[in-house]
DNA sequence: GTCTGTGCAAATTGTTTGCACGCAA
DNA sequence: TTGCGTGCAAACAATTTGCACAGAC
């Protein structure tokens, strides 16, 4: 454990992310949390995600549109994303890549620890605006 | 199609790529191609990626250490990503998520257009000289 | 009082872009 | 000759970092 003391920014980033399934960037955290604390700097909420993933308490979804998402829900699970408005989301599908870890390691001679699968296409309002660069952002 | 014209340095970029299984950077093709090409600039490197990515030539794998990665196979296939070098290494699994398209098509209300499947872990050099910071890079 | 956490701004780094010139057609 | 392709350097954007001060213990 690497962090020590309280920190009431460091909590209010923390329980943002426990609260939201929406895989924020850090730009996205800072957006909605700089309205509760006017003094919040961006520095702040980079310092702590770093923080947060060594100590494994968040886990980085991937990089979409430059900016790299977070998510809260450690446990492995695949996701959809869409490659328009970048939205991401949790799906619960029956199904696992974990099975394969060990053949995957026979395979390359390494250790694997964890796994990422994801969908890519347009979400449901992606798909209704095709075509609408509008609604893009 | 966008490009019309031909070029030596595209060309040049496009056999290196389709000659490699490494998954390189925009950075790392640069690097290989200078010596051949002294006047090469990052930029065309960056540019020509871009069109290729367009055409559907070449498929990003992904934002690794911060650097986009390309792959040359543009069909579907499970990756190893090293947390620690960032080697990838192509897998042969007899595992394909495509069969859920469908699945989450209906789960989410959006359309399924590819898919990205990675195992996470370290290489097997990396296993080896776990704790040695020096080989990281 | 000590040491961690933060704001702020500057620095870094990967990527994109504007412009003038080179080269393919 | 027309206009795409490129080198170069400046512009950008996401993230990191140094420093002095604020706050936790």
């Amino acid at each position: 454990m690497v962090q020590r003391k309280y920190s009431k920014k460091r909590q209010a980033i923390l329980e943002m992310l426990s609260a939201t399934d929406a895989h924020p960037s850090a730009e996205q955290i800072y957006s909605e949390l700089k309205p509760l604390y006017p003094d919040l700097s961006l520095g702040t909420v980079y310092r702590n995600l770093n923080l947060f993933r060594e100590n494994g308490d968040v886990v980085c979804v991937g990089t979409f549109g430059g900016q790299e998402r977070f998510d809260w829900n450690t446990a492995p699970h695949p996701h959809f994303i869409c490659t328009r408005c970048h939205r991401i989301l949790d799906l619960d599908l029956s199904f696992s890549a974990t099975d394969h870890y060990a053949d995957v390691e026979k395979a390359t001679g390494g250790s694997v620890s964890s796994e990422s699968v994801a969908f890519l296409g347009l979400c449901e309002q992606c798909v209704r605006s095709a075509g609408n660069i509008a609604d893009a952002k």
